[in-house]
DNA sequence: ATAAAAATTAAACAAGCGTTTAATTTAAAC
DNA sequence: GTTTAAATTAAACGCTTGTTTAATTTTTAT
């Protein structure tokens, strides 16, 4: 018994369709017309199956979001030592919105302006969850004497998350600035020097003494 | 002789009306109408002035970065340590960030889907120039043996403003989770710990050997 | 095969959009 | 004080928006 609506082959190949296009040119950008052109239905057919426009938002985000907890949940028993651990989350979250950019672009853009009529509970939860896996990954390393005991663990998730987001949300400026001539090159410079250097960040903020 | 054009009382008018609406429901969420009714003006007044929505959008971009270049070059010539000035390299940035809160809530917004259509040179010109000067204070650092020298310099802006926007970008997700029940409160914490937190982070990447 | 339910369609709806027009008022220049 | 330019207005333009309607086709169940 799920509280989260099952979705249908249709619904779903609509769903996607909306993901890319509020992805690509933002919720208040795209209109159902363009929705029902690029998945080749009736325009009539997204407010049968969804309702509204901002229902269809809200039935994306908790689509996508549903199945996003778990990975983190099993890092948790891992036996791992603590800086592997959150080298493992860092990897993990990076891993995780590259290859749900679009879902994500769209929660970060239009969660900070529509929040007060979109159910993002999902998503709310989702963070949730994700703090407590940080936060007893920490406290796990600050026990084994590894961390240091002053740390705001609140902090560390804009850190790991916001770095990744400028970088991935300002992508022509940064292949300007790199050098990094081919989308390729982009993405591999995330997947190893971003991402290096979030890790790297995080450690030296973990256990340097000041 | 400035490339800026410069704007009269009205115009002026009009633009801080349109930051607000622009920062607060977005671009494609805000219309003239909208902008005319609160800035009490007739709707022509727009196209009159500016030519268009997207070259009001232009001229408030212009009208925004045009003085926001001066602050951080000054802050070379002082005669600080390295760390110090990195400190207060951070606060100018997060300073000038809080004080300017609309335009660039809606230049991280609207650049990164409109950004083939808009004119953003100048907002580009102020990024690689802050760039420069951030360049600068860390050459500086290395070589009076403070700092590691293998730092990815382009790294570091993605990690104090991303960690700044994350903060700010989802600013009651972290009212809840700190327990941070009035927005001066909310300000106070970014102004104090954030701040704090983001100069840590940064002094342990450039100093810490792994 | 028939009846009921679900899916799909084209068309229309009113409302809002950005922009332009042409007329009028206000201000500046001489 | 008259002329010229700038500012302001109400109204209309054509177009797009999200949503609904009512008719039709397709699928499912009996």
């Amino acid at each position: 018994m799920s509280v989260i609506p099952d979705f249908n082959e249709k619904q779903i190949q609509i769903l996607l369709v909306a993901e890319s296009l509020f992805a690509e040119k933002g919720f208040d950008g795209t209109s159902i017309r363009n929705i029902a052109k690029m998945a080749k239905i009736n325009i009539a057919m997204v407010s049968y199956y969804f309702g509204s426009k901002e229902r269809l938002l809200e039935s994306l985000i908790s689509y996508r979001t549903k199945d996003l907890k778990i990975q983190i949940e099993n890092l948790l028993i891992e036996d791992l030592d603590p800086i592997a651990k959150i080298n493992k989350l860092i990897a993990i979250y990076i891993n995780r919105i590259n290859t749900n950019k679009g879902i994500f672009r769209i929660l970060h853009f239009e969660v900070a302006t529509k929040k007060k009529e979109i159910n993002i509970k999902s998503f709310y939860d989702l963070r949730k969850s994700n703090f407590k896996s940080l936060e007893a990954i920490i406290t796990e390393g600050q026990e084994k004497g590894v961390f240091r005991k002053d740390i705001s663990i609140p902090l560390i998730t804009p850190t790991i998350l916001g770095t990744f987001f400028h970088f991935y949300m300002n992508k022509e400026y940064f292949m300007d600035l790199l050098n990094l001539k081919t989308e390729e090159l982009y993405n591999n410079y995330i997947k190893v020097n971003l991402t290096k250097h979030i890790q790297q960040t995080i450690k030296a903020l973990l256990i340097y003494e000041s």
